[in-house]
RNA sequence: GCGGUUGUGGCGAAGUGGUUAACGCACCGGAUUGUGGUUCCGGCAUUCGUGGGUUCGAUCCCCAUCAACCGCCCCA
């Protein structure tokens, strides 16, 4: 019986790998345009930071953790987002203090949760996420949300919906949080036992319960944005006003809600329109989140932050037939003939690679004319041809793989011809 | 979490209750001696996701299981 890979994860082969490099050095490039610096955190960490970050009524925590006790019994999560490990390293390390503020950090790597799987949904994924901590200007948000607009369109990504919505501040979600309340309680009895529980701890969530999808009351819910304070307000009007300054078309989603805890004020996705997508659409989501900080321990300051798809992205640039070829070709083959000339090729390839230029021989013992298939399978710019003729005369036959012409050079000044031939 | 579809060689994909499981692509080898991308010839699944059952006999029937995918929901 052979060992599959675990369900939800995949594979990423070398010629998907060449393109995961391809999107992650565009965002790295403008991570570096936009002033960030990356920052590592680790794959786990105490389950608790999620409990309290990410919210113990979340789907995420309550149902969608890859947790367990490690050796000496500690609870450990795999992390399955992104910010509550960097507000948790910037209060650790007391970044506060770090002379940059607001502190503009990216990282990248893998989450995990605990779904079922499909198409663009894994249970181990990438993100390339970004945090700006410590600056409650609106026009940090603006700023996060056209920087995250900025990599897809690098990426050749274009006909995006942007969606915002504001939560609110913790005042204006207290209000709206009784309003849920008081408009939820008269028929809670109608709602499935998760909602009854969700009723005081989080009746957002109630929105978004699976079980009783159809009810009546879902559609007649206070709306987050009815109770705004006159503060949030402004600060959702003037996000919207700088991304209209920078040209960015948005449409407002009161609905969008969150699976997050932490988010207040600006929150918002980027979705992909393509029907034939399926039910995968959004590509980026992301917020502001106010006491997240505090919470665990922090100042009391707010940051912003989006996480950001690499599995969707690629997918998206496929579909859209924007994935460049990115795949390289080899400088030089070095094909051999005989025993002597294959041992006198080791030194050659590595005077070449000494040069900075790719290269590779066979080392399955092919014919000369098998060498040559493999050569132009890896898409050799040049062979390099050393047979007995050669070992005599000191020459190495040097063919370009696209004229079909060939020359002979000089064995010791083969690898700088080749340079020189690349200018 | 709910509903549904599918599972045959590296990939795509036929097929039938019964002796040798089509075909295409890819790959490997050959078409006189050291030269690729075209052409021609040849090779390439003791085996039909896995486990069990029915049967004289199953890849094709039944059950279970695993997985992928689609729809709903949520999301990244």
């Amino acid at each position: 019986m052979n060992i599959n890979i675990p369900r939800g994860t995949q594979d990423v082969l070398p010629e998907q790998a060449a393109h995961w490099q391809y999107v992650e050095d565009i965002a790295r490039e403008i991570s570096h345009k936009y002033n960030y610096t990356e920052i590592r955190t680790p794959i786990f960490e105490a389950t608790e930071l999620f409990q309290r970050g990410v919210g113990d009524t979340t789907d995420i925590v309550q149902k969608e953790m890859y947790t367990f006790q490690d050796r000496s019994g500690r609870l450990i999560t795999l992390r399955p987002e992104g910010t509550a490990p960097v507000v948790r390293s910037y209060v650790e390390n007391k970044l506060h203090g770090h002379p940059q503020q607001p502190l503009k950090l990216y990282y990248f790597g893998p989450m995990f949760r605990y779904e079922r799987p499909e198409s663009g949904r894994m249970r181990q994924f990438y993100q390339f996420g970004i945090e700006a901590i410590g600056s409650d200007d609106p026009a940090i948000d603006a700023e996060v949300i056209a920087m995250a607009m900025d990599i897809y369109e690098a990426c050749g990504l274009d006909r995006l919906k942007l969606v915002i919505n504001s939560l609110g501040d913790k005042e204006s979600r207290t209000a709206h949080k009784n309003a849920l309340i008081s408009h939820f309680s008269p028929r809670i009895a109608e709602f499935c036992e998760d909602c009854q529980a969700r009723l005081e701890q989080n009746p957002l969530r109630i929105l978004d319960c699976k079980v009783d999808r159809d009810h009546p009351l879902q559609e007649t819910a206070p709306a987050i944005l009815d109770y705004l304070n006159e503060d949030s307000q402004r600060y959702f009007e003037k996000v919207q006003r700088l991304l209209t300054q920078m040209e960015i078309p948005f449409v407002i989603d009161a609905n969008l809600v969150r699976g997050l805890d932490y988010y207040t004020n600006t929150s918002f996705e980027i979705m992909l329109e393509e029907p034939e997508f399926g039910a995968i659409t959004t590509l980026t989501g992301g917020g502001r989140y106010e006491g997240l900080i505090e919470d665990l321990g922090g100042p009391s300051i707010s940051g912003i932050g989006f996480g950001l798809s690499i599995e969707r992205l690629l997918m998206a640039l496929e579909a859209r037939g924007a994935l460049p070829d990115v795949n390289r070709g080899l400088d030089v083959y070095l094909v051999t003939v005989g025993d002597v000339a294959a041992e006198k090729g080791a030194g050659i390839l590595r005077e070449l690679r000494a040069e900075g230029l790719s290269a590779d021989k066979d080392y399955l013992g092919k014919k000369v004319k098998a060498q040559f298939k493999a050569a132009d399978r890896l898409r050799a710019a040049y062979t390099a041809i050393l047979g007995e003729e050669e070992l005599a005369s000191g020459m190495v036959k040097l063919r370009d793989m696209s004229s079909g012409e060939q020359e002979d050079i000089p064995m010791k000044r083969l690898a700088a011809h080749v340079r020189q031939l690349q200018k």
